[in-house]
DNA sequence: TTCGATTATGCAACCGATAGCAATTTTAGT
DNA sequence: ACTAAAATTGCTATCGGTTGCATAATCGAA
């Protein structure tokens, strides 16, 4: 069975309520210009007939589209998740319509998206992009853009700043009285990686703490069990992972080693993402990345309002959130 | 700063490369039309302009937009986050752009955003809608649209039969020899809920086993932990859950209750969705989201693709995937 | 009534591409 | 060299709206 019976059109709906079709387009976008029984007639018709104005028209004729992108590494990561959430819901508080791309941390894969994205979204909010910056600036200059844990000069941005929660949490772990402990990193060159790991070496020297550092590499449940044996053969007695499923993963290879947490070894995760399904909730440090993605959005949104780029950077503090894997060590 | 330097337009290009309007746009939408060299003149100029076809003026003479739109009940859950991650990622293999819209299972927020992205996308799909059957027709009617986990007939649809896998949990516990097996179920009107509680009791049946129901509402952590005592109070030896998380919740409610799992109590889980990640990796029925996901995409390009509509029903099989939280009954 | 001031509405150009058809240039065959 | 066929390229209408400007209708007040 075929389909393509053409869509009804601002014409068809003239012709229906014997007006023009400047009349029409007035009773959707300016009512108040039309006399009210006018409009009425009109809307009647219209969704008599249930005519949709067509964006693709309207944003031609005005350069308004009412949509924005955003990007992120990988949708199926909880972090990422969460803000991508946040972001469409905000986003839908002011009736746009969001596009999403994963970029799977390839700039050619993320340039192409944002390319693709380009000609039909009035704004763009970047999430951890990979790409250089030349290749951002390639379109910040061109439209409205925000990054979110992206730091480059002129162009807006809001960070996560993991160092606060970072050193909160090894100040827990120092009240715990812990006097040596491991921090399992992600990526060498990854850039919250190199935030988490610079908290927790700095505050840990400042109080006069040990910490032995650990790099797993692509930070995964797998990776942090692995991690397991490394840490068990030092005197640590408290570990601060790169993220949660890495401080899971941990916590799965400690256990199987026959240490249990938080008796024998104090676990932090850190982005709060899945912790509170474990059997022991997670201690982790809670990032707010919802809060992120909405502030993302409202900047974004108020550039396209006021019609101006602005160089916003804005710095959302993180916090430790304690619950059952840390505890005094014996 | 303000913005707005206007774009450059086909007719831009044309008059650097001193050729027709036409000419541009068919260097970059049919260039076996054109003479290599002239191609190659065209698209010089206009990278070096850094052009970028406007896709609300192609879409508005062609009628084609290369966008379509997911709507799931919500991003967050991970059920249907992978399900996004991967109708994106098949999206894009087409050079399909991909809107998200989240519902939160609200039928007038549902409409709200297909309204919103009708004018704008070739196609959509629709996850778990939460429309009637009516709301649907409304669009089903007037644009190529693919449904998951929801059954409308003349509406092609792609549906996972959790049955199966439930089946093969049944099973799976009645060779480790249990007799009494519980069902913490969900909602009770929710239409996975009832298939999953139907295949349990059935396969149960068949088997000679006992099955005790349970049903905790809103699937979440909490709600199975709570369900441990209940559970524990009767002589049930294994549980199968609506899904993960209530089985992790499960898990966490009996080791509170100093029962351990499998040891006092075997646990299976649904979805698949983040079993892996606990300390006992979960013993749970892979429900293929990925592939639904994909397999909704390449249904709706096909419509697209040949212009026409077509009543598919495809059924997706689960199957149990053993880990650790099944064992022997003492 | 009559006229200027206010509304309401229509006209027609325009937004930036695409595509059918016509015009022009090449190519190839004789 | 000459011509028909084939390959290129240009012209122009069109997609479905929006909007500035002109015209027409309505209203109050003189």
């Amino acid at each position: 069975m075929s389909a393509e019976k053409k869509e009804n059109t601002l014409a068809r709906v003239a012709e229906g309520a014997g007006v023009s079709r400047s009349s029409v387009s007035r009773a959707f976008t300016r009512p108040y210009l039309l006399r009210r029984d006018t409009v009425e007639r009109i809307k009647a018709v219209a969704d008599q007939l249930g005519y949709v104005p067509n964006r693709s028209a309207r944003a031609l004729s005005t350069g308004r589209n009412g949509n924005i992108a955003l990007m992120v590494p990988d949708v199926a990561n909880p972090y990422y998740t969460t803000m991508t959430s946040s972001v469409q819901q905000q986003a839908d508080l002011s009736n746009y319509c969001v596009f999403l791309g994963s970029s799977f941390a390839k700039p050619e894969k993320e340039d192409e998206l944002l390319h693709r994205f380009f000609g039909q979204v009035e704004g763009m909010i970047l999430v951890g992009s990979c790409l250089q910056e030349k290749g951002i600036h390639k379109y910040a200059t061109r439209c409205p853009l925000v990054l979110v844990n992206r730091e480059l000069k002129g162009t807006p941005r809001v960070l996560i700043d993991s160092g606060t929660g970072m050193r909160e949490a090894v100040q827990h772990l120092a009240a715990f009285g812990h006097r040596e402990i491991a921090y399992i990193g992600g990526f060498l060159k990854s850039w919250s990686n190199k935030q988490r790991k610079t908290a927790v070496s700095e505050s840990a020297e400042a109080l006069g703490m040990r910490v032995n550092h650990f790099s797993v590499g692509q930070p995964s449940f797998d990776a942090g069990k692995k991690a397991a044996s490394n840490l068990i053969s030092t005197n640590t007695t408290a570990a601060i992972a790169f993220n949660d499923l890495v401080a899971l993963g941990l916590i799965a290879g400690l256990s199987e080693r026959g240490k249990s947490v938080p008796e024998d070894m104090s676990v932090i995760g850190c982005d709060d993402a899945l912790g509170m399904f474990n059997h022991l909730p997670l201690t982790t440090v809670h990032c707010g990345c919802a809060e992120a993605g909405r502030l993302a959005v409202t900047i974004l949104l108020e550039m396209l309002e006021r019609n101006t780029v602005f160089d916003a950077r804005s710095v959302l503090e993180t916090h430790l959130v304690v619950r059952s894997t840390t505890s005094g060590c014996n």
